[in-house]
DNA sequence: TAGATTGTTAATCGATTAACAATC
DNA sequence: TAGATTGTTAATCGATTAACAATC
């Protein structure tokens, strides 16, 4: 691996690769080529190349990658060789949705708990888990030493929850609330918020 | 409004811009400046006021923008001036989120019904609608007019239920299926892929 | 008027693509 | 060997920023 500085655009490419690379290894695929990787994602070839190649020389002239090692290498650098443990905040359908989520698993996560300030739901069940107390969030993300979570709570409360987890070492949020966050310079933010994402497309309709 | 082609990479901000101007709204604001929003979402002023400039004169020289008047002209651009009606396909509790998600209203979308290809779903109450069944879906895409279709499937069956919903005249998918689809040019995806949102973060971890 | 802020131009910066020598 | 495909360089393309005249 090298130690320049990578764009932040071809990190997040890094995981669309990821995941086709796994399906074709589910399908009993060994090796792949550049080219063939950039049609499935729909990304070129040359792209591909470029991206992969900053951080080695994984491939083969030739014959192209083989898949167990360009994910394994890939899992490397995005750190996903192990497990992250995951807190959601916000019990409603969308924090019960994350929490049960099965997608998470190989993938490098691990829900670890669920919370809510609303006290009629504190200590219901949510699949394995018992909703806890958002009052003993900070508490608990120490605890734990989780250093993600994923916020479900209405865009009011957004920000400050992020200032509680983040206050609490949290580094990485996976922010539903449709807000914009500010957070520190050395905090992560990734919005998912399906309006936003569905505004993109209706501009071309 | 321009007719000149528009990058996409602006078209996926405006949402952002939308969603910080309809808070401010909200908070009772009306007027702000390139340089208070773009403290709100995290961009340069000049970015902002570049990105808008490319569909009209919506501000004025010394006091900024009016926060109802760039609201209306960016709904008009986004087309969210109207209300789009929206499927969901995949019943787990991905889907019943979606089915149940509030934010929708006031942002353009209207949840119209949901389908799942497992008979012992169909039927079943997911908030104020029943689960259909999936073999009847290009037939209701049709019929309600829909163009656009949230895949809460799993990532085996997205691009076969994303083909047949194409065939039926849908023009948008927002995809949380773990995989990459293969569409015409015409028609639109969005990922939602929340591990892969993930990913992006733990890089930096 | 003085101060503020837009819209736009030109300069800079960064990302993508094309091409190809190296080599499996 | 011949064919295929990588890793990388240079060229192109596109996006962002800085600066400022225009003007409210």
């Amino acid at each position: 691996m090298n130690a320049r500085k990578i764009p932040d655009i071809i990190i997040g490419r890094l995981p669309v690769y990821l995941r086709a690379l796994q399906r074709m290894s589910d399908l009993g695929l060994k090796t792949t080529s550049s080219q063939e990787l950039g049609e499935q994602v729909g990304i070129s070839a040359a792209q591909i190349r470029k991206d992969v190649s900053q951080f080695g020389e994984f491939g083969k002239q030739g014959t192209g990658y083989s898949i167990e090692y360009l994910i394994e290498k890939l899992r490397e650098i995005l750190k996903v060789n192990r497990i992250w443990d995951v807190v959601v905040v916000g019990a409603g359908d969308m924090g019960h949705a994350l929490a049960n989520y099965q997608a998470f698993h190989n993938r490098g996560f691990r829900v670890v708990a669920i919370f809510d300030n609303d006290k009629s739901k504190v200590g219901a069940p949510i699949g394995k888990f018992s909703v806890e107390d958002a009052e003993n969030l900070a508490e608990r993300i120490r605890e734990l030493g989780v250093k993600i979570v994923m916020l479900t709570v209405p865009a009011s409360a957004a920000q400050s929850v992020a200032d509680l987890a983040i206050q609490a070492g949290v580094k990485a949020i996976l922010n539903y609330a449709p807000v914009s966050l500010n957070v520190p310079g050395n905090v992560k933010v990734q919005y998912i918020d399906p309006s936003a994402h569905l505004q993109r497309m209706t501009y071309y309709l």
